[in-house]
DNA sequence: CCTGATAATATTGTATACGATTTTGTTGAA
DNA sequence: TTCAACAAAATCGTATACAATATTATCAGG
């Protein structure tokens, strides 16, 4: 994207990864304030920098900011994550249907190989598998040639790293490998159209029974 | 989207307008560069007022920022107008879809009201199809229940409102209406899965259209 | 006349200072 | 006690000033 960067740039984003972080790892809960004061002290870094990567993350749906009040962690909705699974389906969706077209053989046994990782996983070890499920995807967006596009998408997927979806989790993974599964195999095929179809099931299913799963053990109060 | 606007915040978006309709209506071609303290004297607006506007812009595509050097007015590539049609038929297309379950029934009045006009229109009168298109599109979008979807679509759109963009619209406008036809039949039938279809394919066609058009009227030079 | 080096100018980047607004704290009357 | 009114403090917003960098102009040597 940024072709040349500067100092400046290069703090925001250090705070940046490290602020997405506290967030959706739930060290700073929904609603929590972000004293912009406070934050540059504590990354030792001047106001202006903070400033910058909450405008950032403001885009990006991880935190709100309202005029003389300040920003704070966004709340989370049943409504809002519906919204992001939405955009964030239809988009990997097709970008893998425009993956199939252009794939590389490289690309194609990259994938099988993060699906074998995958299925060798212990069903207890989420981390390694949200880490996997982020390789599988982000191979496909770059392998997509739609340079905008994959800016687009993983400005969206910072979502799906947040704390509470990773609950869902463990129940999910074994479908999880068998639609990643199946996504390879229409890519095998350089059928487009069924791997655009695939992906984008797979995405919005995640999301559906993530939301099913929350609406049974959140406690209230969380959600919005 | 902000609930609350400071005066700043107002000027911001004045001259973002104002930019954003120089630049497609060809007033500020390509490259042109865009000097921070010339556009603030003669928006008659603080320099910071005109930075954030570009910065807005940026993420628009419709300019470049180089740091130390300034911001210039982006130029257009084959490419990039391909990556923006793909995203934006892809979004679209599933906002329709989105639209289709719970359009009011204004709403749907609305839309065959607007295909009548574009039907009764004079085929050269390129400014008002291009409003009625808009309107079109807006009307689906805010119906589609999807809000975070709608901000992103309108992000897009901007683009198709790019000067040379016009250019090809007059042999497109018999076309477009007949497809906005069929929209609004599958609407009307609530078949979400053929609207969305019709819309993706009816703005990629754009796209493709108005790609082929360039190539053979462009002279070489403005095209990246 | 060209070319490279250097100085002068123009332009952008950002830390700082200060005004605007909200939030918190205090006090006194009902 | 509770509440409103006001004062004090905290916090945010942004214009300004100056530093960093890029661009243009100048000029000496070939």
């Amino acid at each position: 994207m940024a072709e040349k960067k500067t100092a400046f740039q290069a703090e925001v984003e250090k705070v940046l990864r490290a602020l997405r972080k506290e967030i959706y790892s739930g060290l700073r809960l929904p609603r929590e304030r972000l004293v912009e004061s406070d934050l540059a002290l504590s990354f030792s870094v001047s106001r202006m920098v903070i400033r910058q990567a909450l405008a950032t993350l403001k885009t990006e749906g991880l935190v709100e900011i309202a005029p003389y009040k300040g920003a704070s962690v966004a709340p989370i909705s049943i409504k809002s994550i519906r919204e992001n699974y939405q955009i964030l389906s239809v988009l990997e969706g097709f970008a893998t249907g425009l993956a199939a077209a252009g794939l590389r053989p490289e690309d194609l046994d990259n994938l099988k190989n993060i699906v074998k990782q995958q299925r060798a996983l212990d069903p207890g070890d989420v981390k390694e598998w949200q880490r996997l499920n982020q390789d599988f995807h982000r191979t496909i967006e770059k392998a997509c040639g739609n340079r905008r596009l994959g800016e687009l998408i993983r400005r969206y997927a910072y979502f799906t790293t947040y704390w509470f979806l990773a609950l869902s989790a463990p129940g999910r993974i074994a479908v999880n490998v068998k639609e990643h599964e199946a996504v390879v195999k229409a890519l095998e095929k350089k059928d487009a159209e069924k791997a655009r179809a695939l992906v984008e099931r797979h995405i919005m299913g995640a999301g559906e029974h993530l939301m099913e799963h929350l609406k049974l053990t959140m406690p209230m109060g969380i959600l919005q």
